[in-house]
DNA sequence: GAGTGGTCTAGACCACTGT
DNA sequence: CAGTGGTCTAGACCACTCC
C-alpha cells in the first residue's frame, strides 16, 4: 500500500483530483473521515485538516452528520489582497510618489456621514491627495478620517506621509468593509489624475472600525488601465 | 487562573486583542507557542491553530526560527465570493432572466487566444449572453469556450442553460485567474444593456484552467450601479 | 547547532443535526 | 438517538533558518 500520500497537502490534492476528475460529482456524498483516514493510512485529524481547506475554498459543503458533498454550485473564493498603496507601487519596482492636494476639517457628505455611523452635523478631517507611480498619477484618495476615535490624527499634517500610511502603523482596525465598482471621472478628479472627463476609473471605497467606532472612509480612485489581479 | 479561554478562537480574539490596543505593536515580536500555550493553559497545537488564522488574514509574519511578529505593513486579505450569477441574483430575491445574444465559432482576438494559451489560428466557441435581475439588464457575458478542453460543449446549445451555470457543474477547473477593472461602454455593450456609450462599467475578466489547457475565457461586464462587496 | 513554527498521531469528548 | 464533523490534548518528529 506504499501511498506517497501522507500530508495534509497531498490528501487535499487527492480530493481536488477526484472532484476534478468528476469521480465525486457535484452533489454527491463522499466519504466520512475515519473512512478516508483508513483509505490514506493517516489520522483522522490529518483528513479533517485536508478537508476543511477544500471547504474554505468552497468546493464541498460540510455538515455534522449529513456529511461531506462537493458542491453544486460552488460559490468559489478569492483572496483579495490589500497592501499600503506605497507598498504596492514600490512592489512592482515603480517610484513611488505623493502629494497631498486638501486637508480640513468639514463635514462630510450625508451618505459618508450615514456610512460612518457619525452624529448629525459632526464635523471631522477631510484629506484628498495624489498617489504617483513612477510620477505618473495613479490613484486618487478621497479620505474622511473620525477625529473622535483617532484624536492624534490633529496633530499630523500628512505632508510627507500619506493617511493611507499613517492609518496602518497607528490606528489598529477590527473589521472594514469594502465595495468595489465603476465610475465615470469628475471634472476635478480628471483634472488630478489628468485624464479626460467621464474616463471610466476604478474605485474602491473602504469603511474602517475599530469596535463599533468607524475610524475612517476612503475612496481610491485609480487612473484608467488600473487591474487588480487575483486568482482562484 | 480559571481563564474563560480554552478554544482556539478565544485564543485568535485575545492576540487581534493585543494587537488592536497595541499592547503588541507593528514589528514586535509576540511571546512563541509553547509560551502562549502556558499562558492560555492549553496545548500548543490550539495555539498554534489560532495564530495560523490570524497569519492568514496577514496581520503577523511568521517564520521558523525567527518567531512571530506583528506585520509591519499588513496585506489585509478580503476574500471576494464568485458565484453562479443565477444564484447571486436570486439570493437577493430577484427573479433571474437569461438570453442567449450569440453562439459561433470563431478565431479569437489575439489578446484572448494568448490569454488561453491557443496555438495560432485555433478556432473556439464564442458566446454573448444577457443576464437580468427582474427583467433589467444586469450583467453581459462574452466568453469563449476551448473546445479542445470540453468536447461536451459542441453538442449544448446554451439556449436556456447560460455556460456560466453549465460549466461549473460539468467543467470542473484546478485554476483561474481573475482581474477586475473598469472600462467605458462600447456601442454594442450599450445598447444590450440599455444604457448610454460610455458609461462606467465594472468588469471581471476570468480565465479558467483545467491542468495547463484552458477551459474558457470570460468577461462579465455589469451595468452601472453594480457593486461587489467584501469585508476584511 | 539550536530555536522556532509546521505537522502528524492516537485518542478523546463535544456539538450539531438528520432520522 | 446515533452518526458525523469540530476541536482539544500530549507527545513526537521534522523543516527551516538564524546565528
Amino acid at each position: 500500500m506504499s501511498d506517497g500520500i501522507g500530508s495534509w497537502q497531498d490528501i487535499q490534492k487527492e480530493v481536488l483530483r477526484r472532484i476534478q476528475t468528476r469521480m465525486w460529482r457535484p452533489g454527491d456524498l463522499i466519504p466520512n473521515e475515519a473512512e478516508l483516514a483508513r483509505e490514506f493510512g493517516c489520522a483522522r485529524a490529518t483528513v479533517n485538516r485536508a478537508l476543511q481547506a477544500v471547504a474554505d475554498a468552497g468546493l464541498i459543503d460540510r455538515r455534522r452528520k449529513a456529511g461531506t458533498r462537493v458542491s453544486r454550485h460552488p460559490v468559489r473564493k478569492a483572496t483579495l489582497d490589500i497592501p499600503v498603496i506605497r507598498i504596492e507601487i514600490e512592489g512592482r519596482c515603480l517610484k513611488y510618489g505623493y502629494r497631498l492636494a486638501g486637508r480640513e476639517v468639514a463635514k462630510p457628505p450625508s451618505d459618508i456621514a450615514a456610512a460612518m455611523n457619525l452624529k448629525q452635523g459632526a464635523s471631522i478631517l477631510h484629506l484628498r491627495a495624489l498617489h504617483l507611480a513612477d510620477n505618473i498619477p495613479h490613484v486618487l484618495e478621497n479620505r474622511w478620517i473620525n477625529c473622535d476615535t483617532v484624536p492624534e490624527v490633529e496633530k499630523i499634517d500628512f505632508q510627507d506621509i500619506s493617511a493611507n500610511e499613517w492609518l496602518v502603523t497607528h490606528a489598529p482596525f477590527t473589521r472594514g468593509d469594502i465595495t468595489l465598482s465603476a465610475s465615470e471621472a469628475g471634472l476635478k478628479d480628471a483634472e488630478m489624475l489628468k485624464i479626460d472627463k467621464g474616463s471610466a476609473l476604478f474605485v474602491v471605497t473602504r469603511t474602517t472600525w475599530l469596535a463599533e467606532r468607524s475610524i475612517t472612509w476612503v475612496s481610491l480612485a485609480y487612473a484608467p488601465g488600473y487591474r487588480m489581479k487575483t486568482t482562484i
